[in-house]
DNA sequence: GCTTTTGCACTGACCAGTCAGTTCAAAAAA
DNA sequence: TTTTTTGAACTGACTGGTCAGTGCAAAAGC
């Protein structure tokens, strides 16, 4: 049971790998199964043997890699803390964690950024759930910071954590899509002057 | 001669106004002609008298509705140029043009996101030109700022520019989508807080 | 001896694009 | 003025192709 659950396991990888590029550059309607299967190297029943449909495939993806970049947030945010940093210097950290996420996994970023507020999709309330745990490692990041008189009291967290998030999110694919050249030290440290304030004179 | 001409603009404006909602909720793909012909209370053939094919009608509706957001951020700029602000105060009025922009047209900017970092797409030239004409926008009120000694002179332009635009895209898209109750002012507010750089103590 | 994978043929739904034909308002003819 | 003609705009049934999902017997792995 053991030995036959990780050789499923190995074909589910294989099968996340293959869908998730896929989907990245053509979007969900536009891949096919048979390209899915032939991608990662297994026949299409196989697909079926490990996946309900399609659907269920591309649902199981969304929550595979939301958990890693959740994962990611919340160990660079516990980094900062158990180090006594201030909690400006968590979001700092987190977000180079983004970035590097990003680098990683950036057809993830692509397609997840591409469905999220698409509306009417039969994945519509997976992506909420997962969504949610995302900004919530940010939300309770900021609140803390609140707490603590690190930050100032007048900021809306909610509204804020979406607006870091999309900073990060955005920046890090138009360095992927358009500004290849530059470095992630480059891309964080313009993030990390947004979020310092010292873009103005200040 | 005139009024027939008209009329075909008509036709094309009804056919824009169904494809943007109906691709923006599903996808391009996922959206057929038959549906956006339906919707806009139009036979298929119709679509296919005034557009070459779906992908030229989804080219077409890109370029259209970048031209609306070019044109509002530059004329938020121009306003602030002509009332003597700081390109600060310019860069905040962009950020209201932006997140108006966004509100009244919401499943524009969906489906402008969902496309922008696809790769392999046939209209991905038109998105790459029509994405530089917004964000070249943001960047020469970079620049003017950094050259009037008015922003930080260590900023990085494009890298700046983009996270801005991701801020306000993101935050926005999220309000629309998950926090429905916020107002305008709130959003705008938290964002020109972020811009301000008074997230922190500082 | 189980679970898992393969290979492949098949079905039925769906869909982009076509095309022969219709509509109608305005120009030309009477 | 009335009638006829013209052609741009529009229609919708139809076609050829594509694709998700099925079924199953045989092989491979553990």
């Amino acid at each position: 049971m053991n030995s036959s659950s990780t050789r499923r396991q190995a074909t589910r990888a294989k099968l996340y790998e293959a869908a998730v590029t896929l989907i990245a550059e053509q979007g969900f309607s536009a891949t096919t199964v048979d390209e899915i299967a032939e991608r990662a190297g297994v026949a299409k029943g196989t697909v079926y043997y490990n996946f309900k449909s399609k659907t269920e495939l591309f649902e199981e993806l969304l929550r595979f890699g939301v958990g890693l970049l959740t994962a990611s947030l919340q160990e660079a945010a516990d980094e900062a803390e158990r180090r006594g940093g201030t909690k400006i210097e968590a979001l700092d950290g987190m977000i180079r964690a983004g970035l590097v996420f990003i680098d990683r996994y950036p057809a993830f970023t692509q397609l997840y950024v591409a469905e999220l507020w698409r509306t009417n999709r039969a994945w519509q309330s997976t992506l909420m759930v997962v969504r949610q745990q995302a900004v919530a490692v940010v939300e309770t990041v900021l609140r803390e910071g609140v707490e603590r008189g690190e930050l100032s009291e007048e900021i809306d967290i909610p509204l804020t954590a979406a607006a870091l998030v999309g900073m990060v999110l955005v920046a890090a694919l138009d360095w992927q899509a358009f500004q290849r050249e530059r470095s992630l030290d480059d891309v964080h440290a313009a993030l990390s002057r947004l979020l310092h304030g010292r873009v103005g004179g200040c």
